[in-house]
DNA sequence: TAGATTGTTAATCGATTAACAATC
DNA sequence: TAGATTGTTAATCGATTAACAATC
């Protein structure tokens, strides 16, 4: 049993977390583990997990349940966390940097490979060993190294335009820190927001309509 | 028609957005919209937009549209935007610092009272105008501020045993940038993950099984 | 073999979309 | 008044949960 046709976008979303938990499971030395004790570990159905993993194949054993290592290979190799995707960096303010410094890419399947800034007293100079190059340089490089992710943290305002340069120069994908909705100007590209904004007033609404 | 009892969460989650985009219109001088248009610029059905918008109340006017100063102030005002909820940020590494100089907290219904950090060095350093505290004073200060939200950009290892002790301290929600689930040990808690892991391997996945 | 647990189909639940009557 | 567009009910679609036969 191999992989279904069409993965719904909730199935994918909930991937990342498995992995996180057969690692962890891995870590304590579990070997093995049912459906039904990881729901209690998850907060999740022991039904919906086995919906999940049975849309990229059957990874279980009935009677016994789910090997830890090897279903965490297994959703690795799915997700593609050994294939580190050329990544580029725009805008290195304090967002940027503190992303660049803090962030462990390859662990997430990606290679940082460059960052570019339009400020030019940046460049040359260097954040956690990659190097900031002009803004000018950028299609050169894209040409040279093509990187399949752009991780967006300039201001809004220039989002619009560099986007554009970027999906020219053959970039596929945007992890979006900007408030600029990517998507509503591309199709066919792939893009992750993370906007920041949004979180926290999704959580300020929470806090403010809860009753006590 | 006032707000409806139960309002699911995806409908929440679509609140800042909406926000965000009564804002931009705002700002283009843009005074009426209806639900036809404003499908069109954010690409969701006016459907949708007709009944997200009803949950809270009948802002718009037949034949005419929504006014849009009044929706965004009232939905401002559903959120909470301007009760400035008192927040404190743990945890002044790399990440923490860079949320705390990057992220403008009171635009989006916060007010950063406190910054604290294991690190005894950092003791009394100033970030942003808010000056680092030592954990050790965290249970005090939380008695006389009473924050209602914590920022939690510390290490995964400390992350149970601190929120525990934030909890202890009143503390009724967390904006969670660690990969520590808050929510399977505590009822009652809001909290808003920001997983930057998970959102990173969901892009890599998306570029890994996109068949260009 | 018997017990356990998966893989998978069927039932339920919730969210989105369509339709239209109410009304500005 | 007539046209436009909302508010709201009904229909559809998709995701989650339940149930159970397959099988280790």
């Amino acid at each position: 049993m191999s992989q279904k046709s069409y993965i719904s976008n909730s199935v994918i979303r909930r991937l990342p977390r498995y992995y996180r938990f057969m690692g962890e499971l891995q870590k304590e030395g579990t070997a093995k583990i049912s459906s039904a004790e990881l729901s209690v570990r998850m907060k999740l159905t022991a039904s919906q997990i086995r919906q999940d993993l049975n849309c990229f194949g059957g990874f279980g054993q009935q009677g016994y349940g789910y090997n830890v290592a090897e279903l965490r290979r297994e959703i690795g190799d799915i997700i593609g966390v050994e294939r580190r995707v050329g990544t580029i960096l725009l805008g290195a303010g304090n967002l940027g940097r503190a992303i660049t410094t803090y962030f462990d890419f390859p662990k997430y399947g990606c290679e940082l490979i460059g960052i570019f800034d339009a400020d030019p007293k940046l460049e040359n100079t260097e954040i956690a060993g990659v190097s900031v190059s002009s803004m000018l340089k950028l299609r050169t490089f894209c040409e040279q190294k093509s990187p399949e992710i752009a991780v967006l943290c300039i201001p809004k305002e220039s989002a619009g335009v560099v986007s554009k340069v970027l999906v020219g120069c053959g970039v596929k994908a945007f992890w979006n820190f900007t408030h600029y909705d990517i998507n509503l100007h591309f199709d066919d590209i792939i893009v992750e927001n993370v906007h920041l904004g949004d979180s926290l007033l999704t959580l300020a609404y929470n806090v403010n309509n809860t009753n006590k």
